[in-house]
RNA sequence: GGGAGCUUAGCUCAGCUGGUUCAGAGCAUCUGCCUUACAAGCAGAGGGUCACUGGUUCGAACCCAGUAGCUCCCACCA
């Protein structure tokens, strides 16, 4: 049967990926084997595939295939996170649209919604891996808030909240208006803003001026938050301001609610900033917050959950909080209270979700004390820091112990419905019981009063934070907090690696190793490879609103997964942003198609026995078949190292060199028959082991393609598939031959192409060499590669000839044609020239004492032998 | 404001503990080829004072200091 030109990527994909799947190739169960595990970043269970999962899951996918044809247990368990806040917007707008407000329904009735809504999107993520080759054990597929991931949560809250480590306290916390919901630090992004700074005067209280005799109208403070105003308490001075000594306890009028606010004085100001007064409004601003406490001041909270002006602000009440800056700006104006403008660059925190400003509020939620958690688990950090656990790219060590130096309470309560409830419980007496079911805290419950009902009890109407289920996700796809029988737990963890972005290092790496350490005592995992972020040519992020991300789906249909996986990876260090550049996956299609035509070669031969072909032919091919073996060796040894380091791109571009230059440019072209000519089967056989060694080592890379010609090498029924056949092993002491003899063919190549001669003209080459025999062993493919008619050596020049220099040497070309003996003279010329300048360095610095005295022994040995090999050049170039 | 990192061919990046036959790779570019595996290809070639300035050293892309530019992380200056 005739094959096509061109390798047809959707003609095997999914019959391999089905074939894969549907066999259990990608299925683990413990056994006796050594594990290799990876637990997946669950998406979100609502989102579907971005460029950025592409990456991060071929990457697992080559970790793992790589790992199972090394013979370990591969395990990948996939899964999706609820995305309690993500997903929840979803469905309120989702609602919207049908005209429900959330408002209006009960919280059961949300619920309902939400995992109708969940049964019929989420997961469509996981079926678009399949396209890619993902090799998860789809048996395994966990979310994180079906019920025994969700009772791991619940029992790691009751554990932390009786070990002391959870509290329920009131604190300035961060505001999502949009979300209506408070977000950990985390979840807050700075973006640097360009603010109006506002100069506005507080008059002073008649008491005040007649107490002082001041003829100022009051005093000036400077705010880029006007719309706060009716929240002021006081206007604070640094104590040794001497512009305002005698102001310190008297009191100002707020402007707009007309309330008579006290002058006081605190350390904290910075008195270069604006005009050295601040206004104080504590329910607005952390720093104000502080002072309020200190001084022990009311704090007004004038905005409502979803960031318009309360009732309590006394004036604009239901206006949004911009619109309202707007204008109470204009009406100060008109009071003549306002003094200036000027514009300022200063940072606002946005919601990582909703990109909301967020407001600082002070509001009772539930916490983390997170300097008792790492005093009581220090590996945390040491872990990292001692390479007990490693980072890829190490320099990420560095933020991680900067933010470890520096954590504060993480906030772990929100004020949505999707997601995992706090298990508290109120009486209506206000008192509070903690426990992991409602029949736990009754019983807590009646210890107090014996009176009590169920129905009397309410439970906390907050869940929790999404990354509070997240960081138990290496233990929980186990069913780590299981009771009884933990066989799975016990074989698969800690897990092997884990590949994530660097975006969520704190999010939820950090807080892994966390509970890893506080709940198992072990780590979750022994390396952290950290990919980058997917750009686009123009190093812009690939947003939806640029329209600069390819649809994945057209790419994977045009270019093949082997083609999108391999351009992905071409151009991506750990660690290093990923310039997505079609041209790269293109790349990758054309890859393929050059290991489907070396394909197409080797299955074309036609085949006799080895004792009918010539001494020469047999020789010449058993050593290109040697030399490929020499030169897989060392490649392969460098894909190891490459692996080992997590270079994976690396490894990758080794693969594709081993391939494209070694095997199909030099061997193949070594060992090919003249068209109609036979092989023998004994060198077609060496050819076919080679092709199978490199399928193997590219497999974790491109699996489809290789599945394919693995198949097809085997006549369609190899002993079992490559995916679970064995990656080539490293090896010591790997023999590397002389291939000098291969440097010749360049030479010649080159002077042909100088020359402008046909590669279709044979050509005789004169060698004058002391190593005769390194060329006479390559004689014969020597010949084949550079189109050579006969080799002679060390005989005299011809009359008319083309010389020229390989390594210390000479060889000559007889030309009788056109050759230009000015031009080659001046050639000579100046190749001696060069070579003298270079002998010329080397000699002086042998001759310097101190470089012979310092240098190491076998640097001055290869700079005596340099000097050797000049002198030798030029002997020749001149006495040719 | 604090911290980390980066600056090597047109582009994206390698260059480990300093030794100029180590300045390298892939892509792109240029030249010549439709040579029965592959034009999605073959054979070649040209591109870099390794950001800048000093210093250490017999010797620096590599170590040190400073300068400039870029990136990221953290941060409560209104």
């Amino acid at each position: 049967m005739e094959l096509d030109k061109h390798y047809n990527p959707q003609e095997v994909e999914d019959k391999w990926y089905s074939f894969w799947n549907e066999n259990g190739y990608f299925d683990s169960v413990p056994d006796q084997r050594e594990p290799f595990t990876i637990v997946i970043p669950p998406p979100n269970v609502t989102g579907v595939l971005h460029m950025g999962h592409m990456l991060n899951n071929t990457i697992q996918d080559i970790l793992i295939r790589k790992a199972r044809m090394e013979g370990k247990n591969a395990c990948w368990v996939p899964g999706t996170d609820h995305a309690s806040i993500a997903t929840e917007a979803k469905v309120v707008k989702m609602l919207a649209e049908k005209g429900i407000a959330k408002k209006d329904i009960s919280r059961d009735e949300f619920l309902s919604y939400a995992w109708e809504w969940k049964e019929k999107y989420g997961g469509i993520i996981l079926s678009q891996l399949h396209k890619l080759g993902a090799s998860c054990d789809w048996k395994r597929t966990r979310f994180t808030m079906e019920d025994s991931l969700s009772e791991a949560v619940i029992q790691v809250f009751v554990k932390m909240y009786k070990d002391g480590l959870i509290y329920r306290g009131t604190k300035m916390v961060n505001w999502d208006p949009d979300g209506k919901t408070t977000l950990s630090d985390e979840e807050v992004i700075h973006k640097e803003n360009n603010a109006q700074l506002f100069y506005v005067t507080y008059p002073f209280s008649d008491e005040t001026i007649k107490s002082t005799g001041t003829s100022e109208p009051g005093l000036t403070i400077a705010t880029t938050r006007p719309e706060t105003v009716m929240g002021d308490v006081a206007i604070c001075v640094h104590p040794d301001d001497t512009r305002y000594q005698n102001l310190i306890g008297k009191t100002v009028i707020v402007p707009i609610v007309n309330r008579e606010v006290p002058i006081i004085a605190d350390t904290y100001i910075d008195i270069e900033f604006g005009t050295g007064c601040l206004k104080v409004t504590p329910a607005h601003d952390e720093n104000d917050y502080n002072i309020g406490e200190k001084h022990k001041l009311e704090a007004i909270d004038v905005l409502t959950d979803d960031g318009k002006i309360h009732e309590r602000a006394g004036a604009y009440v239901g206006m949004d909080r911009f619109a309202c800056r707007k204008q109470i700006v204009k009406d100060l104006d008109t009071q003549g209270l306002l003094l200036k403008t000027e514009q300022i660059k200063n940072t606002l925190g946005h919601s990582e979700r909703t990109n909301a400003v967020i407001e600082k509020k002070i509001s009772t939620q539930w916490f983390v004390n997170m300097q008792e958690f790492m005093k009581l688990h220090p590996e945390v950090l040491s872990s990292v820091m001692d390479g007990e656990i490693k980072f890829h790219p190490a320099k990420f060590k560095n933020v991680y112990k900067h933010w470890l130096d520096n954590i504060k309470d993480w906030n772990i309560s929100r004020q949505l419905w999707w997601g995992h409830r706090i298990p508290a419980w109120y009486s209506k007496e206000g008192e509070m019981v903690v426990a992991e079911t409602e029949e736990q805290a009754l019983t807590e419950f009646k210890k107090l009063n014996s009176n009590i009902e169920l129905k009397d009890l309410s439970q906390d109407n907050d869940v929790l934070d999404t990354w509070f289920s997240s960081w138990l996700w290496p233990i929980s796809v186990f069913d780590g907090f299981k009771e009884g029988e933990k066989k799975d737990f016990e074989y698969y963890y800690p897990t092997n690696d884990l590949v994530t972005g660097p975006d969520i290092i704190f999010f939820w790496v950090a807080r892994m190793i966390m509970a890893g350490y506080a709940f198992k005592g072990k780590k979750p995992f022994s390396n952290v490879y950290f990919t980058g972020i997917v750009r686009d040519k123009q190093r812009r992020k690939m947003s939806k609103q640029l329209g600069n991300s390819p649809d994945l789906f057209e790419l994977l249909e045009k270019y093949g997964a082997d083609g999108t996986r391999m351009g992905m990876l071409l151009s991506s260090p750990a660690g290093n942003d990923i310039l997505y550049d079609e041209a790269q996956v293109e790349q990758g299609r054309n890859f393929c198609n050059k290991i489907w035509n070396a394909y197409r070669l080797i299955s074309g031969w036609e085949t006799v026995a080895d004792d009918t072909l010539s001494e020469e032919v047999k020789a010449s091919n058993q050593l290109a078949s040697d030399w490929f073996s020499s030169r897989f060796q060392v490649s392969c040894n460098g894909i190891h190292e490459s692996f080992q380091d997590y270079k994976i791109s690396e490894a990758l571009m080794a693969t594709y060199k081993l391939i494209w230059d070694d095997f199909c440019s030099l061997y193949l072209e070594m060992i090919k028959p003249s068209y109609g000519d036979p092989i023998s089967s004994k060198a077609a056989g060496e050819a076919k082991m080679h092709f199978e060694n490199v399928l193997k080592l590219l497999h974790p890379f491109m699996p489809f393609i290789t599945e394919e010609l693995f198949h097809a090498i085997h006549n369609g029924t190899p002993e079992k598939p490559i995916l679970v056949s064995e990656y080539p092993k490293a090896k010591d002491n790997v023999h590397v031959m002389n291939d000098n003899a291969l440097g010749l063919v360049s030479e010649i190549r080159t002077i042909r192409n100088g020359k402008g001669m046909s590669p279709k003209l044979e050509l005789e080459v004169i060698v004058k060499t002391e190593q005769t025999a390194s060329y006479q062993t390559w004689e014969g493919i020597i010949k084949k590669l550079a189109n050579i008619s006969s080799i002679s050596y060390n005989t005299d020049k011809p009359e008319k000839c083309i010389s020229q220099l390989h390594g210390t040497d000479e060889f000559f070309i007889p030309f009788e044609e056109a050759i230009d003996v000015e031009a080659e003279k001046k050639k000579n010329e100046e190749e001696i020239a060069y070579l003298r300048g270079f002998l010329k360095s080397v000699e002086a610095k042998l001759n310097n004492e101190k470089f012979v005295a310092n240098a190491k022994p076998e640097v001055i040995e290869k700079e005596r032998q340099k000097k050797a090999d000049a002198e030798e050049k030029i002997k020749k170039l001149i006495g040719g």
